[in-house]
DNA sequence: AGCACGCCGACT
DNA sequence: GTCGGCGTGCTC
C-alpha cells in the first residue's frame, strides 16, 4: 500500500514544472511537512502540499518516484502558513514552490537529512527531559523559577499611549498607528507584545523594520524589556544579513515557539509562527517592505493577510503613513478597512523642529551651501552642537564633461552617466559596477579640458571643509578649544568597509564629528541626540519627477530627516530642520513648515483620485528584458495582444493594457529593458485577468520568434512606473 | 533553475 | 584523439 503525494519544490517560476509534483510514499504523510525527494539528478527540499491519496492502479497512470526521506521530528508546516504562501504566490503570480521554499532557511534546503537531524538533536538537549525532544511543548520555554517576562515595565506611558493601548486591546484592527517622530511608538509595541506574552502563555509576536540596520536597536529595546535573547521570552532576528546558521536557529525557535518575538525584516512575514498573535510593521511606509526581485512580494500588505488568517492583530506604524494605509483607513461612514490609532505629540517636553525654507532664488547663483544655512551650521560648531546635511547623490559629481568636444562620462554598459569619485579617482557606474581611472584627458578629442559637473556627497563633504576652514571648536570633554571641525561623510560608499560605519556612528555620538554629510541613509533610523540641525541641500529634483510616488517618499523622508534632530529636551527647542529649495511656496514644503502629514495626504491623495492612480486603481507592470529594446517590447506587444482572447472574462472591460514602453533605467549591463502597465479600479478584476492571462504570456514566451527574450516577469503593486 | 546530452575548436 | 564551449530539453 503506497500513498500519493504531492509536493512543492524550488521550480523557476516560468517552467513547466509550475505546480505541485507528486511522489510516492509508505506514509500518508500531513500536508506541511517537509520531505526531500529526488528530481532528475537533484536530491531537493519539499514540502508536503496536499492530503495524501491512496495511489490507484490505473494502468495509464505515470510511475512516481518515492519521496527520499523525511525531516523527522519537525512538526509540519502549519495550515495558516501554508494558506500565506499559497496566497502570496496566487497575488503576486508566481509559484507556489517558490515561494514556500524561499520562505524556508537556506541551510534546510542544502543540508542532508543526517545533517539537519543532527541539528535538532543540539537543540533539543534540554528538553529531552519532556520526551518530546524535538517540538517544544507549548510554553516550554516558561520554566519554572525562570525570571517573569517583562520585568522592566518601561516608563509610564503618556496619556496618549495609554489611550492607544486600551484601543489595540479593545478593537480587532487592522490598525494604522500614526504617530509623531518622538511620539514613543516602539514604547506601544513593547507594551502590546508585553501585554500580550503576558496574557497568554503560548503566544508569539512578529516585530517588523525596513532595514537590517535597524534590527541592532530594536533587539537591544526588546532584550532590555524581555530578558536575553535565549531568556524566558526567547527573541530572535530574521533578516539577509545573518549567517546560514543563525536562520535556521532563529527559524527553528520561531517554528517550535520557543522563540516568543521574532524581530526582522520583510522576509520575517513568512517565518513559521505556530502560535501568532501580534505582528507589527514599523515604518509600514517604507519601500524597503516591497521585495524588489524574485516574488515581488509586500511585506506589509501580507502582514495584513497574514492576521486575517491567524486571528492576529496587526498595527502599521509610521509618522508618515503611505498614502494607500492612510486612505485605507479614513474614518467615517465610509470609512477604510483599517483602524486609524493617533499619537500627534512628542513624548515629553521634546519639540518637533522649526522647519526654514531657504529660497535659492534669493541666493547667489550656483551657491551649494547659502549663507543662512552656513551661519547656522557655524553657530551649531560654537555651541558644541552637531549638524547634519544630506544630499541625494554619492560620489564627487554626477557626470564628467568635456568643455571642447561636449563628450560625457556615459557608461558603456548602461543608460547612465559614470560618477566621478574623486577619492580614488574613478569614473564608476552605479547600476553596473563598471570601473576605470578617471581620464587626464577627454577620450574622445584628447583636449584636457574635462570637468566635473553637478555635485554628490564626496564634493559636499569637500566644500564644507573648505567653507568652515577657519572656524574652530570650543573646548569639550574630549578635547581642548580650538581645534579644527571635523566632518564626516556616510554613504554607500564610505561604508564599503566592514565595520566602518559603526566606528562613524559611534564617532558622531561621542561628539567628535560636528558635521555629518551624506545621503538618504543617514536620515533613517539612527537616533542622534546632539544633532540640532538637519539640512536638505537640493530636494527640487523630486518634486517635479515622473514617479508619482516620489513626493511621498521626499515628504517621508525630510519628515523622518527632521525628526532625528532635537530628540533630546535639551537641544529641541533649538532644533532645526533647513530645507534649500527653488520652491519654498510648493505645497509639500508648506506641509512639512506645519508638520502637517494630514494635510499633504489630503493634497497628494485628491491628485491620485483626479488621475486615477493607487490607491484609486490597481496597477501590475510585466517586465521583460532582451538583448534589444526592440526584442524586448515585441514579446510585450505580443504578449498585449493575447490578451484578447481572454475578452470573456468578467471584469475584462475593467482592465487597462498600456503600450511596452522603455524602463526609466533603459540599459544595464548591456540588457535592454522594457514594461508595460496594466491598470483597473477594480483589484479584484485585474487579479482575475492577470491569472488567466499568465499561462498566455508563458505560450508566448515559448514561441520561437520571442527566443531573444532573457526574462520576464509580472510585479503587482509596483513601486515605482 | 540545474543538469544532462550533444555536437564542433585548441590542447596533453 | 580528448577537454570543454554553451545550445536545447527534461525533470513527478
Amino acid at each position: 500500500m503506497s500513498y500519493t503525494l504531492s509536493v512543492l519544490v524550488q521550480t523557476p517560476a516560468h517552467s513547466a514544472l509550475a505546480g505541485a509534483l507528486s511522489y510516492e510514499s509508505e506514509l500518508a504523510l500531513a500536508p506541511g511537512t517537509l520531505v526531500r525527494v529526488p528530481l532528475g539528478k537533484r536530491d531537493l527540499l519539499g514540502v508536503v502540499w496536499q492530503d495524501a491519496d491512496l495511489t490507484g492502479h490505473e494502468p495509464e497512470a505515470m510511475a512516481l518516484r518515492p519521496i527520499s526521506g523525511v525531516l523527522e521530528g519537525m512538526a509540519p508546516l502549519n495550515r495558516q502558513w501554508r494558506e500565506l504562501v499559497n496566497f502570496a504566490a496566487r497575488y503576486y503570480q508566481r509559484s507556489c514552490g517558490e515561494v514556500a521554499l524561499s520562505a524556508l532557511p537556506p541551510q534546510l534546503r542544502d543540508l542532508t537529512l543526517a545533517q539537519v537531524a543532527r541539528k535538532l538533536q543540539s537543540k533539543s538537549r534540554p528538553l529531552a527531559a519532556t520526551k518530546e525532544p524535538l517540538v517544544a511543548p507549548p510554553g516550554a520555554p516558561l520554566e519554572q523559577g525562570s525570571e517573569p517576562i517583562g520585568t522592566d515595565a518601561g516608563v509610564t506611558p503618556s496619556d496618549e499611549q495609554t489611550l492607544v493601548l486600551s484601543e489595540l486591546a479593545t478593537q480587532s484592527g487592522p490598525f494604522l498607528l500614526y504617530g509623531a517622530t518622538g511620539s514613543g511608538k516602539t514604547e506601544v509595541y513593547l507594551r502590546s507584545v508585553q501585554q500580550l506574552l503576558a496574557q497568554d502563555p503560548n503566544a508569539q509576536a512578529l516585530v517588523m523594520v525596513p532595514e537590517i540596520n535597524l534590527t541592532p536597536q530594536l533587539l537591544a529595546r526588546f532584550t532590555q524589556r524581555f530578558g536575553t535573547q535565549h531568556g524566558p521570552a526567547g527573541v530572535v532576528c530574521m533578516h539577509s544579513g545573518m549567517t546560514p546558521a543563525q536562520r535556521l536557529n532563529g527559524w527553528l525557535m520561531a517554528h517550535t515557539g520557543a522563540a516568543r518575538i521574532v524581530l526582522g525584516t520583510r522576509m520575517a512575514i513568512f517565518a513559521s509562527m505556530p502560535h501568532l498573535k501580534l505582528i507589527v510593521v514599523d515604518e509600514e511606509h517604507d519601500p524597503s517592505y516591497k521585495q524588489q526581485e524574485g516574488s515581488r512580494y509586500s511585506a506589509r500588505d501580507l502582514a495584513v493577510y497574514r492576521g486575517r488568517l491567524e486571528g492576529a492583530r496587526v498595527i502599521l506604524g509610521s509618522a508618515t503613513p503611505s498614502l494607500e494605509s492612510w486612505h485605507l483607513s479614513r474614518p467615517g461612514a465610509q470609512g477604510g478597512r483599517y483602524q486609524r490609532l493617533l499619537m500627534p505629540s512628542r513624548i515629553g517636553e521634546g519639540q518637533l523642529p522649526w522647519v526654514r525654507r531657504v529660497d535659492m532664488n534669493h541666493q547667489p547663483k550656483g551657491a551649494v551651501i547659502s549663507a543662512p544655512l552656513l551661519e547656522a551650521i557655524k553657530t551649531r560648531i560654537a555651541r558644541g552642537e552637531q549638524s547634519m546635511v544630506f544630499l541625494n547623490r554619492r560620489g564627487y559629481a554626477p557626470v564628467l564633461q568635456c568643455h571642447s568636444c561636449d563628450w560625457k562620462s556615459e557608461c558603456p554598459h548602461c543608460s547612465a552617466f559614470r560618477v566621478f569619485h574623486k577619492i580614488d579617482r574613478t569614473l564608476r557606474c552605479h547600476h553596473c559596477g563598471l570601473t576605470d581611472r578617471v581620464p587626464r584627458a577627454c577620450p574622445a578629442c584628447g583636449d584636457l579640458d574635462i570637468a566635473p559637473i553637478g555635485r554628490g556627497t564626496e564634493q559636499l563633504e569637500e566644500h564644507l571643509a573648505q567653507l568652515l576652514a577657519e572656524v574652530r571648536r570650543p573646548a569639550t570633554a574630549l578635547a581642548q578649544a580650538g581645534t579644527a571641525v571635523r566632518i564626516a561623510r556616510i554613504d554607500a560608499d564610505s561604508n564599503r568597509k566592514k565595520g566602518h560605519l559603526q566606528t562613524q556612528l559611534a564617532q558622531v555620538h561621542a561628539g567628535e564629528v560636528d558635521v555629518l554629510v551624506g545621503t538618504q541613509m543617514i536620515a533613517k533610523g539612527h537616533d542622534f541626540r546632539r544633532i540640532t540641525l538637519v539640512a536638505a541641500i537640493n530636494p527640487d529634483g523630486v518634486l517635479f519627477s515622473s514617479d508619482f510616488r516620489a513626493p511621498e517618499r521626499l515628504f517621508s523622508l525630510l519628515m523622518q530627516a527632521g525628526g532625528r534632530a532635537g530628540r533630546e529636551r535639551d537641544f529641541s527647542e533649538r532644533s532645526e530642520m533647513w530645507v534649500q529649495t527653488f520652491y519654498p511656496q510648493h505645497p509639500l514644503f508648506v506641509a512639512l513648515k506645519s508638520h502637517d502629514y494630514p494635510a499633504f495626504a489630503q493634497q497628494q491623495l485628491k491628485q491620485r483620485e483626479q488621475a486615477n492612480l493607487p490607491p484609486f486603481s490597481s496597477q501590475a507592470l510585466v517586465r521583460a528584458e532582451a538583448r534589444s529594446q526592440q526584442a524586448a517590447q515585441d514579446f510585450l506587444m505580443a504578449a498585449r495582444a493575447s490578451a484578447a482572447q481572454l475578452a470573456d472574462l468578467p471584469g475584462f472591460d475593467r482592465i487597462t493594457l498600456y503600450p511596452a514602453v522603455p524602463m526609466s533605467m533603459q540599459r544595464i549591463a548591456n540588457v535592454e529593458r522594457a514594461q508595460m502597465l496594466i491598470e483597473s479600479p477594480s483589484r479584484t478584476a485585474l487579479q482575475r485577468f492577470l491569472s488567466a492571462w499568465h499561462t498566455l504570456l508563458q505560450a508566448t514566451r515559448a514561441l520561437p520568434e520571442h527566443k531573444g527574450l532573457i526574462r520576464w516577469a509580472v510585479d503587482v503593486d509596483p513601486l515605482a512606473i
